[in-house]
RNA sequence: GCCGGAGUGGUGAAAUUGGUAAACGCAGUGGACUCAAAAUCCACCGGCUUCACGGCCUUGUCGGUUCAAUUCCGACCUCCGGUACCA
C-alpha cells in the first residue's frame, strides 16, 4: 500500500524540525554576503487574512530561494500594534485595547507558524511595547531639539455630541459614524514633523530608486509636487497691506484680473471688516470651516467664493482688481493666495464666468485668434505674449523668465519653489498609541520629558470612553506632572499620542537589534544588515508609509545614527486580494457562509431573501468578503495554500479569489507526490544523470533538456520578475513530461535522467512548498533539510536544440509552418518558405515586394 | 476632481526585446479503469463557417505607426488603489 500525501502529518513535523535546528537564525557575519528581506508587518486585527498570506508567501519564497543561493538571509516579523481598531474593539466588546491586541498577536503568530514561514521569531517586535516606543520618544525629543518637530494649529474632524476627534474613516457623508451628528472642523495645537525640509531630496532620489516599481516613484514625485514659479507682492488699494501670491505662471501676470485668498487667510476677515461685505464674508468663512478641507474633497466642491470688498493693484498694469475669498484655495499651499488669470487657468476661468469677472488674454497661440469674449475654456499652453506692455511679442516661456527678473529688479517679487507636500501632522487625540514625551508648563512653555525618565508609559489601566474619545486627558495621575525645568507642580503632560505611521517608519532598523536597551539599535548591526535588500508589501502603501520611512531614514542619518539615506533598495508592491461582496437588504453585508449560492444568484440564510452580489473589491472585515486562511489550512494544509496564492496571479496584480483553483493546486502536489514515490522506488541506488546531453537520445534527451530549460526559466522568473505563477507552470510542464514515460519498461539510462528530473522538481518547488519538498527530499535519502542544499544550475549545452519551427506569414497572416535545422541560414529558410504549398497558394502570381526572415522564428512574405 | 494602475476564451492567466494570441491551471465534454463510485490516467475544449483541407473574426472601444501590434502612439469607456487621522 502506497503512502498518501498527508500534509497534516508532514507540516508539523517539519515546522518542529526547522525550529529545533535553528534554521532561520541569522547572525552578523561580515565574511558572508547579507540579504535583508522584509515584508510589511501586519496590524494585529484578529486573524491573518488572505492579503497577509499572499504577502508573506511571496516573501518566504524569496527568503528561502536566497538562502539556497548561499546568502546570509535576515527575515524578521513583528506587529504594527498601535492603532484605532483596538480602541473600537475595546468599546464594542468591553475588552482593553492591550488585551485585545496581545490576544490577536498570539492568534496570528500561531497562524503564521502554521504556514511554515521562515521567520526568525527571536527578533519579533510589537510596537505597543514600552521597550519599543521608548526609543521613538527618544527620537521625538532629538527631533524637537533640532526643530524637526514643532507645534502649529491644524484642523481636525470634530463631533460635538461625542466631544471627540474623528478619523477621516469615521466620517460618513460629513457626519459622525457613531451618532450621525454633522462633523465640524476644529482647530487644535498639534505636533508636526518637518518633512518638507527634505522635499527636494526625497524628490531627487526618486529617480535613483532603480529597484522600485516606476509607478510608485511616479506617485511619490507627484505627491511631493514640486512647482517652480515666482512669488509676487500685490499692494492693496487704499491700505498699506501687501498680499504675497505664488504663481507658476509669472508670464501671465498682466492677465491677472482678480485675486483669490484661502478662506483661512488672515487677511480675509480683516479686509472685509467694516465693509458692507463683512456679513457675507463671515458667513462664507464659517460655512467653509465646517467642510472637509482635505485634498480629496476640495477638488470636488463646486467653485465658490465671496468678494471681500477690497481691491489690490496688479503690479504690472497698475489696475485695481477685486480680492475674493474662494473655497478652492488652500492655506497650506504656497502663500494661501493666488493671482487669478482667467484666460489661462481653467479654475480661474470657471470662477470668472460664475461671478462675471473680466477675462483678459495675455498669451496668444502661434496662430493667434484667442478672444476673451468668445473663449469657452482657458488656454493654459505656451504662446506669444500680447497685452503685456514691453513683453509683447515674446514667447511666453521666455517672458516667464523676463518677468520674473523684472519683479526681482523692482523688488516686488522673486523666483520661488513650492511643494504640494505638507509637513507631517503626528498628533492624535487617541489612547492606543505612543505618548508624545512632552510637558506643558505655564512658565517654561513646552518642555521635553528628560531622557532618563523615558519611556513615558501609556497607562494600561485606563478605561475607554463609550464616545470614542481618549481617556488620557481625564487621568490626573498621568496628566499632572511637575515641570522638569522649573519644578512647577502644575505642569501638564501632553495627552496626545503619535500617528502609528511613526512606529512603522523605523521598525526595519529595530529588527537589526531588537532587544537593544541602550538606543534605537546597535550601529554595527544596522551597518551590516541595512538597507533592506527587498521589501514586499501592498500597493496601498505606495505613498504615505514608504515616504515617511524614507524621510525618517534621512533624519536618522542627519543625527548620525545611520550612514545611508534610502531604507529599501528593492521594492515589490503586491496587488490586493479581492473577492465579491454579498449584501442582504435586511442583514447588511454577509460572510460567504451566511449566503446560499445558486449559480449567479444567492439568498440570505437568515431570512431567505435575495442577496445582492456586489463588486469584487479588496477583502475587508467590514465588507465581510473574506476567506479565512484557517479553513484552507485545515482542509489542504499550508503548502497547498501557499502554492495557490502564488499560482493564481503574478504578485503585482490584484488577485480575485476563487475557491475552485485551490483544489487544483492540491491535485498537483499529489501528482508530484505519486511520481516521486514511484521514481524513488525505481531509482534506488541510481545516481542522477550528470553527463553530456549529446550522449542521450529520444525521450530521455528531451526530458534532460526540459529539465535544464525549467531550471533556467524558474531561476530567471524568480530572480528578475518574482513571477511565481510561471515558475509553477514550468514545474508542472516538467512533471507532465515525466508522466509520459512508461515506468514498466526497463531502461537504466532513463532511470538516471528521471532521477535528476525529480531532484530538480523538488528543489525548484522547495521555496514554494517547503514541507512537502523536505519530506520527499528525505525520502530520497537526504539527511539535511533541502533549505541547506544549493539551488540547481542549468547547463547551457543541454539547452541546445537541433531543429526549430519556422512559421510563414503572407502579408502578416499565418499561412504555413515547417521545421528546419537550427543553423540554417536566411536564404535556405526563405527558399523553404516560398516552396511551401499553402504559401504558394496565397502568393499566387502576385509579385513579391519584400521577404522578412527572423532567424529561428518566422518568415513574412509581403506581396 | 487629482495622481497611479488594470482590462486577453466560460474562468485564473501566459506570450520576458514589436515576430505562431491563449502556455500552465480551473470549470466543462467524451473515453479508459471499476460491480459501482471516488480517486487516477488519456483525449477534446475562443467564436463563426466548412463533409474535410481550410477560411473569416478575436487581446475594453475607436483611430494611428509598422512587413508585423496583447506589446508602441493618440482619444475615449469601465473597474481598482491612493488622496495626508484606516493600516
Amino acid at each position: 500500500m502506497e503512502e498518501k500525501y498527508d500534509p497534516k502529518q508532514i507540516e508539523p513535523k517539519w515546522q518542529d524540525r526547522w525550529e529545533k535546528e535553528n534554521l532561520f537564525k541569522a547572525h552578523v557575519d561580515k565574511a558572508k554576503k547579507k540579504y535583508y528581506l522584509m515584508e510589511m508587518f501586519p496590524y494585529p486585527s484578529g486573524n491573518i487574512h488572505m492579503g497577509h498570506v499572499r504577502n508573506y508567501t511571496i516573501g518566504d519564497v524569496v527568503a528561502r530561494y536566497k538562502k539556497m543561493q548561499g546568502l546570509n538571509v535576515l527575515h524578521p516579523m513583528g506587529w504594527d500594534a498601535f492603532g484605532m481598531p483596538a480602541e473600537n474593539a475595546a468599546i464594542s466588546n468591553n475588552t482593553h485595547p492591550a488585551k485585545w491586541t496581545y490576544n490577536n498577536i498570539a492568534t496570528m503568530r500561531a497562524q503564521l507558524k502554521k504556514l511554515g514561514f521562515s521567520y526568525e521569531w527571536d527578533r519579533e517586535i510589537a510596537t505597543c511595547k514600552p521597550e519599543y516606543y521608548k526609543w521613538e520618544q527618544w527620537l521625538f525629543i532629538k527631533m524637537f531639539e533640532k526643530g524637526m518637530a514643532y507645534r502649529k494649529k491644524a484642523f481636525v474632524n470634530w463631533c460635538d455630541t461625542c466631544t471627540t476627534v474623528l478619523a477621516n474613516e469615521q466620517v460618513e457623508a460629513d457626519a459622525c459614524w457613531r451618532c450621525g451628528q454633522p462633523v465640524r472642523q476644529k482647530e487644535l495645537d498639534q505636533w508636526f514633523f518637518k518633512i518638507t525640509d527634505y522635499a527636494d531630496d526625497l524628490l531627487v532620489h526618486c529617480d535613483k530608486l532603480g529597484g522600485w516599481p516606476e509607478k510608485v516613484t511616479t506617485m511619490q514625485k507627484n505627491w511631493i509636487g514640486k512647482s517652480v514659479g515666482a512669488e509676487v507682492d500685490f499692494k492693496m488699494d487704499q491700505s498699506d497691506e501687501v498680499i504675497r501670491v505664488f504663481t507658476t505662471r509669472p508670464d501671465t501676470l498682466f492677465g491677472s484680473t482678480f485675486m483669490c485668498l484661502a478662506p483661512e487667510h488672515p487677511l480675509v476677515l480683516k479686509l472685509s471688516s467694516g465693509k458692507i461685505q463683512e456679513k457675507a464674508v463671515k458667513a462664507f468663512v464659517e460655512k467653509i470651516s465646517t467642510q472637509d478641507r482635505t485634498s480629496k474633497s476640495i477638488e470636488n466642491y463646486e467653485k465658490e467664493g465671496v468678494f471681500t470688498g477690497a481691491y489690490s493693484i496688479n503690479p504690472m498694469t497698475g489696475k485695481k482688481i477685486p480680492v475674493y475669498a474662494a473655497n478652492f484655495i488652500l492655506m497650506e499651499y504656497g502663500t494661501g493666495a493666488v493671482m487669478s488669470v482667467p484666460a489661462h487657468d481653467q479654475r480661474d476661468f470657471d470662477f470668472a464666468k460664475k461671478y462675471g469677472l473680466e477675462i483678459k488674454v495675455v498669451v496668444n497661440t502661434e496662430k493667434g485668434g484667442l478672444d476673451a469674449e468668445t473663449m469657452t475654456e482657458a488656454y493654459a499652453g505656451e504662446g506669444i505674449m500680447v497685452n503685456s506692455g514691453q513683453f509683447d511679442g515674446m514667447k511666453s516661456n521666455v517672458a516667464l523668465e523676463a518677468i520674473t527678473d523684472f519683479l526681482e529688479e523692482k523688488n516686488i517679487g522673486k523666483k520661488a519653489v513650492t511643494f504640494r507636500l505638507k509637513d507631517w501632522g503626528i498628533s492624535r487625540q487617541r489612547y492606543w498609541g505612543a505618548p508624545i514625551p512632552m510637558i506643558h508648563c505655564k512658565t517654561c512653555g513646552v518642555v521635553p520629558v528628560p531622557m532618563e525618565s523615558l519611556p513615558v508609559v501609556l497607562p494600561e489601566d485606563a478605561e475607554l470612553l463609550s464616545s470614542g474619545g481618549s481617556p488620557l486627558p481625564h487621568l490626573d495621575f498621568f496628566k499632572k506632572v511637575t515641570c522638569p525645568k522649573c519644578g512647577n507642580p502644575d505642569a501638564r503632560r501632553d495627552t496626545d499620542t503619535m500617528d502609528t505611521f511613526v512606529e512603522s517608519s523605523w521598525y526595519f532598523e529595530r529588527y537589526c537589534s531588537p532587544g537593544c536597551g541602550t538606543g534605537m539599535f546597535e550601529k554595527e548591526d544596522v551597518d551590516y544588515w541595512m538597507p533592506v535588500d527587498q521589501y514586499i508589501g501592498g500597493v496601498e502603501h505606495a505613498i504615505l508609509h514608504l515616504l515617511y520611512s524614507r524621510y525618517f531614514t534621512r533624519v536618522l542619518k542627519d543625527i548620525g545614527l545611520v550612514d545611508f539615506k534610502e531604507p529599501f533598495t528593492r521594492l515589490l508592491t503586491q496587488g490586493m486580494v479581492n473577492k465579491e461582496t454579498l449584501k442582504c437588504a435586511t442583514h447588511g453585508y454577509l460572510f460567504p457562509d451566511e449566503a446560499e449560492r445558486k449559480g449567479d444568484a444567492a439568498s440570505c440564510k437568515k431570512c431567505g431573501k435575495d442577496v445582492e452580489i456586489g463588486r469584487v473589491i479588496k477583502m475587508s472585515k467590514s465588507k465581510k468578503n473574506v476567506v479565512d486562511p484557517n479553513v484552507l489550512l485545515e482542509q489542504y494544509g499550508a503548502d497547498t495554500t501557499r502554492l495557490f496564492c502564488l499560482f493564481a496571479a503574478p504578485p503585482e496584480k490584484g488577485l480575485d479569489w476563487s475557491d475552485e483553483g485551490v483544489e487544483g493546486s492540491f491535485r498537483f502536489l499529489n501528482r508530484v507526490w505519486r511520481i516521486a514515490l514511484s521514481c524513488i522506488d525505481l531509482t534506488k541506488g541510481i545516481p542522477p544523470y550528470k553527463g553530456d546531453a549529446g550522449k542521450l537520445s529520444g525521450a530521455n534527451r528531451e526530458l534532460f533538456r526540459k529539465m535544464h530549460q525549467t531550471i533556467q526559466k524558474v531561476t530567471t522568473d524568480i530572480e528578475e520578475r518574482f513571477h511565481f505563477n510561471t515558475v509553477i507552470s514550468a514545474a508542472m510542464e516538467l512533471v507532465n513530461q515525466m508522466y509520459t514515460f512508461d515506468l514498466e519498461k526497463k531502461d537504466p539510462e532513463r532511470d538516471s535522467v528521471l532521477k535528476g528530473a525529480l531532484e530538480t522538481v523538488v528543489l525548484l518547488l522547495s521555496p514554494i512548498v517547503p514541507h512537502f519538498s523536505d519530506e520527499i527530499w528525505e525520502k530520497m535519502g537526504n539527511t539535511e533539510s533541502i533549505l541547506l542544499t544549493q539551488w540547481p544550475v542549468y547547463d547551457e549545452n543541454a539547452l541546445v536544440v537541433d531543429e526549430v519551427l519556422i512559421v510563414v506569414q503572407v502579408n502578416g497572416k499565418l499561412r504555413g509552418r515547417f521545421t528546419i535545422n537550427s543553423d540554417a541560414d536566411d536564404n535556405t529558410i526563405k527558399e523553404r518558405a516560398l516552396a511551401d504549398e499553402l504559401v504558394q497558394k496565397f502568393i499566387a502570381d502576385k509579385p513579391l515586394k519584400k521577404v522578412i526572415v527572423i532567424k529561428n522564428k518566422l518568415v513574412n512574405i509581403v506581396v
